[in-house]
DNA sequence: CCCTGATTCGC
DNA sequence: GCGAATCAGG
């Protein structure tokens, strides 16, 4: 599969909106997020670290984040850097990816096994 | 542990 | 130029 003009705008546009690169990849399909990154950077673009942890939708404060900006204690309340992280939280998350993993991380139970036990 | 993008390496 | 592998960060 080579890139043409159409998968190369797409892969402009769809990684401009903020969509990260597996994501990109899964939607145009027939690429990994490699191919997409790689590509990516070939063109000139980037993004750097993670651009994803950015606000593409502005207007954000304390009040509004109640939207789905990641709402996660960073350092102590009662210090002065005390601050959330603001992050697009994801569908049903009031967190982030990063602290959603974080918070269920702990959420694995399965009682696949039941069935077999069950006398 | 998972993910992200960036860079490097070989084809 | 292409993508995968690898590197580095969160």
């Amino acid at each position: 599969m080579s890139w043409t003009d159409e998968r190369i705008d797409r892969l402009r546009q769809l990684w401009g909106q903020g969509m990260s690169a597996s994501e990109i990849a899964e939607l145009l399909g027939n690429v990994t997020r490699n191919a997409v990154i790689g590509k990516a950077h070939r063109l000139g673009l980037s993004g750097r670290p993670s651009p994803i942890k950015k606000k593409p939708t502005r207007g954000a404060t304390i009040l509004s984040l109640n939207e789905r900006m990641c709402k996660w204690p960073v350092g102590d309340p009662k210090h002065a850097d005390f601050h959330f992280c603001g992050c697009p939280s994801l569908p049903g998350m009031p967190y982030c990816r990063e602290h959603a993993q974080m918070a269920y991380q702990p959420a694995k139970k399965r009682d696949d096994e039941r069935k077999l036990v069950m006398a």
